[in-house]
DNA sequence: ACAGGCATGTAAGTTGTTACATGATTAT
DNA sequence: ATAATCATGTAACAACTTACATGCCTGT
């Protein structure tokens, strides 16, 4: 339900037509909740219906302004007061680390390597953002500003988990890869049932 | 498409039903890629029909036992090593920080508030699931643990960070909610588009 | 007998992705 | 002219959620 309130959260910043708010989706939106042109003209639509937001204006090339409604603001702040966020992140990174039994020790070091460089590349790309509007003041961008600070922490975060894990990889180095012979696996899985 | 190989991964520990690998998602799963029976059950069809899983035996009350086929061991092999793992990740957490200067302050600060406590609470849970399963040794948990390390260093992270925005907030307290007057919101806008 | 756990399946609805389709305006 | 950008819409499909539906087996 969030695609809502990203739309909503964004209206609140000024009336902006579906291509406005695509870019922003793009853009400083991309790595928190981005959304495709597809989804959210489709999601406007249902918005304007329960009168969340309006068409205020209509402009070239069929452009159409949408504004909050009072309604909207309203379940916007409901929902940034009232409503728990979600918990449960589902992570395909960690995923795969449930079974890197399944490859050669080699393989599963690589790919915490990976892990590792690849949060150092996120990390100065997110350090060159905030360089780059560490000029930009207003009130707006403030608590932007914060959501920035929790990207800098979690691929920091990150990198420092991957190279720990690959020291405990290299820590016992002699256990050999799994599934090698089924029988034995299943076993061990009985154990733990 | 990461459910497939959740489950392909998991019968490369051993035959198992649908039911026998929901207490998985269930369990330890649950935080990492959790799934609904009914999704699984439909997944486990289509595996099957790939070639990619096969039933290896029919128990009692319609049980239908699952073994991975050599297909689906080179499909797992070549997903964990080959296929670069997800980097964008929504989260509502955030989507509400970039739109907290809707609410007022003290709204803000209660949010951030909770999201440290909340840090706090998962935290200890995830500790507490360290302690009990401290003891079981074997090489199939111990992929396991590193990822349990993610969590608890993800918590400190995020609670970290939710003091840290706390303090921000305090440092600048008379910064009034926005969107009190549209009219400034507009102009601000147009300035950073 | 019956409660609780085992075990599977289907249907309806929402959300999200990719691709297709169309056309207007602006700057070079 | 024509390329780039502005601007919206639709269709098909995949992934996920909630709810409905059924029935067997085991222990008390």
């Amino acid at each position: 339900m969030s695609l809502k309130h990203a739309a909503l959260g964004l209206l609140s910043r000024g009336p902006a037509s579906g291509y406005d708010l695509l870019q922003t989706f793009h853009g400083s939106l991309a790595s928190v909740w981005p959304a495709t042109q597809s989804q959210l003209y489709g999601e406007l639509g249902k918005l304007a219906e329960a009168k969340l937001v309006e068409v205020v204006s209509e402009g070239a090339r069929g452009r159409k302004e949408y504004a909050l409604t009072p309604a909207g603001l309203a379940e916007l702040r409901h929902w940034l007061t009232e409503v728990e966020p979600t918990t449960v992140r589902r992570s395909d990174m960690l995923l795969r680390v449930f079974f890197l039994n399944v490859v050669e020790p080699e393989d599963a070091q690589e790919f915490l390597r990976r892990r590792s460089e690849q949060s150092v590349t996120y990390h100065n790309e997110l350090l060159s953002i905030q360089e780059r509007i560490s000029g930009e003041a207003g009130p707006l961008t403030e608590y932007g500003r914060l959501t920035l600070e929790w990207g800098l922490r979690y691929t920091t975060m990150q990198r420092e988990w991957a190279d720990w894990a690959l020291d405990q990889l290299a820590a016992k180095p002699q256990t050999e890869t799994e599934t090698e012979t089924q029988a034995e696996t299943e076993t061990q899985v009985a154990t733990r049932a």
